[in-house]
DNA sequence: CGATTTTGACCTGCGC
DNA sequence: GCGCAGGTCAAAATCG
């Protein structure tokens, strides 16, 4: 449910106390405790507590204000936003001199920053994205000089210049870092071209080998079904190589499939129980009638690992079940510190149940998505066992209904960390698949550290946004999970009021839009990387057209450039993010029509981000239906 | 009074 | 077949 209150509660659940960490109701709950009336896709207000969404932009911002506002009282917003926001992790003092670190590598030049509410204005004029730099220029020098310059002509003049310097330094950074990605773009296609053909070649092998008995090959392309298929809608440029691997591989499919038999359906699935929902009720009356499940409930059924998805699914088509397989065993797991019982991912949840885990002395919660009637997306949360100042959330499913603005963050994150999940690593036995460009496509302003485990019972990526920056990001503010204040704004659209950009969701939130694009034109068999580049927010197109004119730099200047622009503006961070997990993750022109069709039959967007508000389908949600949305 | 949480029971899969 | 663990259900309790 969407007890929404709960992090600003966080003295009630102590984490001392992590027995009933999970069943105490916090005293402050209550009083911001569901409103679902409130809890409408992009009101601002709906997502107290840990804020997925918001998390990063506002604790730059809050960093920004101690900033700006260090030698005086703030003004009343940001004191607000100072006094409500409660920093759940131990190193933000750190952190937020990283983030002035980072400003100070990146700004060669100061710009002064009059007031939090001029920024507010010239941000809002402007909207080039650059809030932070603005906001990082605007430090104890602007101070000074505000305090020693009566002429405030000349002071906005010089600042004026400060700024343009800063825009043109910026532009040509966004250039280099442009290039950059495109240069990993390249490398990326040709390791998948290489790849694709040293499978194809293995695969004739064997196939040359085994082809003697007619059966085995009828088996084999029953797993190729399995295997193949699925990846055509789930796509991704390393889908089709994986799932290569997949057929070499003896058992990684099978024991997929079979395994999967007792996940929860997907949104593909519940589509496909459309025309098998007989079975599936027979099924259900098997189970000894407990379950009282009418056809509506498909997609809530379709939870229950229960014989009538396996018998359900032996009685499908061998593609269709492959889907199945592959894609809802999919999960992505989330670790932030928090204190807060659950982090608020702008979905609405309902508790129907808690577990004591082995191992785990912290009991686990289950949570099911309430924000539409049969949502099928589930959220398990649990402390974690060594650290209990650390809460691991892990979703499955795929939203069937629109989300607001600040879902999307988190719908994105998981939806990227899930394509390139099943993309890339489901035929991998296990392990670490290059955590830190998955890390970094994902989840790169987060410095997080992007596991995927495929040998799990189910594939799980997980993304540990506890780790400390890495020494790429070292200068980069530490995102982390932040108590959003009650009535504060923290949907994306209003980022304009925000005092800097809420980088982490405005990146996926972009991200979204980047892949809703992207989607809406791979149908139009469009290519997709030029179309995210114009799907760029506007800032940085407008930094694109600027940096044409700036003249190359060396490779040396263009790595700090790029490390200073990236740590310097979280906008541009979560650009790049999102079109490097697009590209990589999110965006195949083969996928889109399975599953397309299949969320057309349920109704559904058959999507995790994908928001009728912005008619943004999201390539990598929609793809993914077994992908944790949320 | 409706929505949500709590909590014990139940179901299922898996290993022995 | 049995026990264990994960996951889910649903009645009762709680809350607003």
């Amino acid at each position: 449910m969407d007890k929404a209150g709960w992090g600003l509660t966080l003295d009630s659940s102590s984490p001392s106390d992590s027995s009933s960490f999970f069943t105490k109701k916090p005293a402050g709950f209550l009083k911001l405790k569901r409103d679902r009336d409130r809890d409408l896709p992009g009101d601002p207000r709906m997502f107290p507590g840990i804020d997925f969404s918001a998390t990063l932009g506002r604790r730059d911002d809050r960093h920004a204000s101690a900033t700006l506002s260090s030698s005086s009282s703030p003004p009343a917003g940001e004191s607000r936003v100072v006094v409500g926001e409660v920093d759940f992790f131990s190193d933000s003092k750190n952190r937020s001199d990283e983030a002035r670190a980072a400003a100070a590598a990146a700004a060669t030049v100061s710009v002064k920053k009059e007031s939090p509410a001029g920024a507010a204005r010239s941000e809002l004029n402007v909207n080039t994205g650059l809030r932070l730099l603005t906001a990082n220029t605007g430090s104890d020098q602007s101070t000074v000089d505000d305090g020693f310059s009566s002429d405030i002509e000349d002071r906005k003049k010089s600042e004026l210049a400060h700024l343009l310097v800063e825009l043109q330094r910026m532009n040509s950074e966004n250039q280099r870092l442009r290039e950059m990605l495109g240069q990993v773009t390249s490398n990326y296609s040709a390791l998948h071209s290489h790849l694709s053909s040293l499978l194809q070649q293995q695969q004739q092998q064997q196939h040359q080998s085994n082809g003697a008995e007619l059966a085995q090959d009828h088996e084999g392309m029953i797993k190729k079904s399995q295997t193949v298929v699925p990846r055509q809608f789930l796509d991704l440029g390393p889908a089709s190589a994986a799932a290569e691997v997949d057929e070499i591989s003896n058992s990684s499919s099978e024991e997929r499939t079979r395994d999967g038999s007792r996940s929860p359906l997907t949104t593909m699935e519940v589509a496909s129980s459309a025309h098998n929902g007989k079975a599936d009720q027979d099924s259900s009356g098997a189970k000894g009638g407990v379950r009282n499940e009418s056809p509506d409930d498909s997609e809530t059924q379709g939870w229950a690992p229960n014989k009538a998805a396996k018998l359900d699914a032996a009685a499908r088509p061998g593609i269709e079940q492959s889907a199945e397989a592959t894609m809802r065993k999919a999960r992505v797991s989330v670790r932030a510190r928090s204190e807060a019982p659950m982090i608020t991912d702008g979905c609405q949840w309902r508790k129907y149940g808690q577990k004591m885990a082995k191992g785990n002395p912290c009991p686990r919660a289950y949570y099911r998505c309430t924000m539409a009637v049969g949502c099928p997306v589930r959220k398990q949360v649990q402390r974690c066992a060594d650290d209990r100042s650390i809460l691991i959330t892990t979703y499955e499913g795929n939203h069937n209904h629109p989300l607001p603005p600040a879902a999307m963050a988190m719908a994105s994150t998981t939806s990227a960390a899930v394509s390139m999940l099943l993309s890339g690593s489901m035929s991998s036995a296990d392990g670490i698949m290059n955590p830190n460009l998955l890390a970094r496509a994902i989840l790169p302003c987060s410095s997080s550290m992007a596991t995927i485990s495929a040998s799990a019972p189910f594939p799980t990526v997980t993304l540990d946004l506890t780790h400390s920056p890495n020494p790429l990001q070292i200068q980069r503010p530490q995102p982390q999970f932040q108590v959003p204040l009650p009535g504060q704004p923290q949907n994306f659209g209003s980022m304009a009021s925000q005092s800097l950009p809420q980088a982490f969701g405005q990146a996926l939130y972009n991200q979204s839009k980047f892949s809703g694009l992207q989607l809406s034109q791979e149908i139009a068999n469009s290519s997709q990387f030029g179309q995210q580049v114009a799907s760029l927010p506007q800032h940085l197109q407008q930094a694109q057209q600027q940096q044409q004119q700036q003249a190359p730099p060396s490779l040396v200047d263009t790595l700090s450039a790029a490390t200073a622009a990236i740590t310097a503006d979280p906008n541009f961070t979560a650009a790049l993010a999102a079109a490097i997990s697009s590209i990589i993750g999110g965006a195949h022109p083969n996928n889109s029509s399975s599953t397309t069709a299949a969320a057309t039959t349920t109704g559904a967007a058959a999507t995790t981000a994908g928001n009728n508000n912005n008619t943004n389908i999201s390539t990598s949600n929609g793809k993914m239906s077994s992908f944790p949305g949320n």
